[in-house]
DNA sequence: GAGTCTAATGAGAATGAGTCCCATTAGCTG
DNA sequence: CAGCTAATGGGACTCATTCTCATTAGACTC
């Protein structure tokens, strides 16, 4: 059984294996946190869950393969108003979601709405500009917070 | 004739007044610069825009003035991706922008789409949560830079 | 396997947006 | 005007992110 964070570990490192980049442990641990992950981490749970799992990474080499993989693609840096950036993978195939953060917890959901996606891209049709990528973040209150 | 701007700025201090604020030159001149935009302005550039104008206001007033006109829902802040946050005036009645950048040049053009609008509605309807507000970013090429 | 070249690493310094502190200024009320 | 205290602003501080640079270690050759 390959999950979809499988595949997205070995499309990364293949695509990354044909790009003239030696291998290197760091990127390596990165790389597979990421892919083993369902919603977006920032470089500091990053570093945090890597300390844990005995696959102490620098500083610096996370946030360095984190603007690597942001430039190829591979990965897509999501703001969620917070202090520190969350980074997640992308999938091959523009798979996406998208998230909604309580206002009074803080809580992240991630939802996917194909209908939104295609309001989006009649959006993009309407602008005469070539749009090729988007954020959307809902904010409001979530389940839990709803019911005290 | 009042453009939609004043119509924001007497607004704004019409409900200040009677919050027990005191008037202050500093909140005053924040205030109508945001008032006087049509879009979002960092804390920079209103600092820097203050300035020039003869009107210097400490960068300290200046973050507890947007804080708090955030607080009010007077203002939003807006993320785009930049080191830094900007901040537009929200209109009373609920009407607003998106915005879409330039991943080359960087150059931000706000756009007003109402269908988009209800299809975020929609969305909102479909997950069972209160969604009280939304962000939404477009990335792509703007019109220049496609042109050369 | 040793030698060479240089990509990659990581400790720590540096940067910079945003926050905090606190002595001073200035609205407001009587 | 006096007294009270909200508001100001210079500058110290925080903390995520970036930069520096001496060291490590892939990859390729012999
Ligand atoms: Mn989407
Ligand atoms: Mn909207
Ligand atoms: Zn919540
Ligand atoms: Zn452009």
């Amino acid at each position: 059984m390959s999950s979809p964070g499988e595949h997205w570990i070995s499309y990364t490192n293949d695509l990354l294996a044909g790009s003239g980049l030696r291998k290197s442990a760091a990127r390596t641990h990165v790389i597979e946190l990421l892919g083993a992950q369902h919603c977006a981490l920032s470089a500091q749970e990053i570093e945090h869950h890597l300390g844990t799992d005995g696959h102490r990474v620098g500083r610096a080499s996370i946030y360095r393969t984190l603007e690597m993989l942001v430039a190829r693609g591979l990965i897509k840096r999501i703001d969620m108003g917070r202090a520190e950036a969350s980074f997640e993978a992308t999938m091959p195939d523009g798979h996406h979601h998208h998230h909604m953060v309580c206002s009074q917890c803080g809580n992240v959901a991630a939802f996917d709405d194909p209908q939104l996606e295609a309001a989006i891209d009649a959006v993009a049709e309407r602008l005469s500009a070539t749009v090729n990528d988007h954020d959307v973040l809902l904010r409001g209150i979530c389940g839990t917070c709803a019911a005290s």
